[in-house]
Order: C-alpha cells, then sequence, then structure tokens
DNA sequence: AGCGTGACTACCA
DNA sequence: ATGGTAGCCACGC
C-alpha cells in the first residue's frame, strides 16, 4: 500500500486550479509532515498518464524547477494562462493559496 | 546500519 | 539581486 502522505499530496495537487500554481513548500505545508522533498519526490514517481497538473508545482522562488521536464511544464502553463517573466518567474498573483 | 542523492528551502555574504 | 551553503528527509544500494 502506498503512503497516506503521497496520497494527500495528490490529491492537493489534483486540487490546483487551472491556470494556478503553487510551490512544493506550499503542498508539503497543507499535508501532515510534509516536507518539499517528499513532494518532488512524490511527483518524480508519478506514472506517466496519471492525468494529474504536475506541472502547476514550482519552487519557493515561482521559477520552474530544474527537472527534465521543465521545457514541457512552461508549455503546459503557457496553454493554460501562466506566462513566466524574462526571468522565468511566474507572476504572484498566480499562486494558489 | 551507513552513505550518497535529489523536480527543495532558508539563510547569508 | 545573485550565488554558495547548510539543513532536511525518504529511498536505494
Amino acid at each position: 500500500m502506498k503512503s497516506a502522505l503521497r496520497e494527500q499530496i495528490l490529491t492537493i495537487l489534483a486540487a490546483i486550479p487551472s491556470g494556478r500554481v503553487t510551490t512544493y513548500g506550499r503542498i508539503a505545508a497543507m499535508t501532515e509532515g510534509g516536507t518539499p522533498r517528499l513532494v518532488a519526490r512524490a511527483l518524480r514517481d508519478l506514472p506517466k498518464g496519471h492525468g494529474l497538473p504536475w506541472f502547476r508545482v514550482i519552487t519557493a522562488s515561482r521559477k520552474l524547477a530544474d527537472h527534465p521536464g521543465a521545457a514541457e511544464q512552461r508549455d503546459r502553463l503557457a496553454a493554460e494562462g501562466v506566462m513566466l517573466d524574462a526571468r522565468g518567474r511566474a507572476p504572484t498573483e498566480r499562486l494558489w493559496p
């Protein structure tokens, strides 16, 4: 069986509205005992066609995390109206509480 | 049990 | 603001 914590992380992930983003730390804070590392690991371990909006998760500095899917993430976010500025940072208003 | 690793953060120069 | 560093914590070898 999978850890309840990971399920909670995925549940929160699925709850992020389209066109909004949130951070690893925010998700971790919403869980019980979660840490940003755990959230990152949970995303990395996701199966390919899970259908969850993994691309709506960014770092605390509002940039895309350094990972192999970053380019795709940038495109997917743009498709939802989340444009990154010249420094690659997402606007604060797009942050999901 | 110990050690290295990573889709992170917070802190400090 | 930018870059380096220490802390964190589950996982795999």
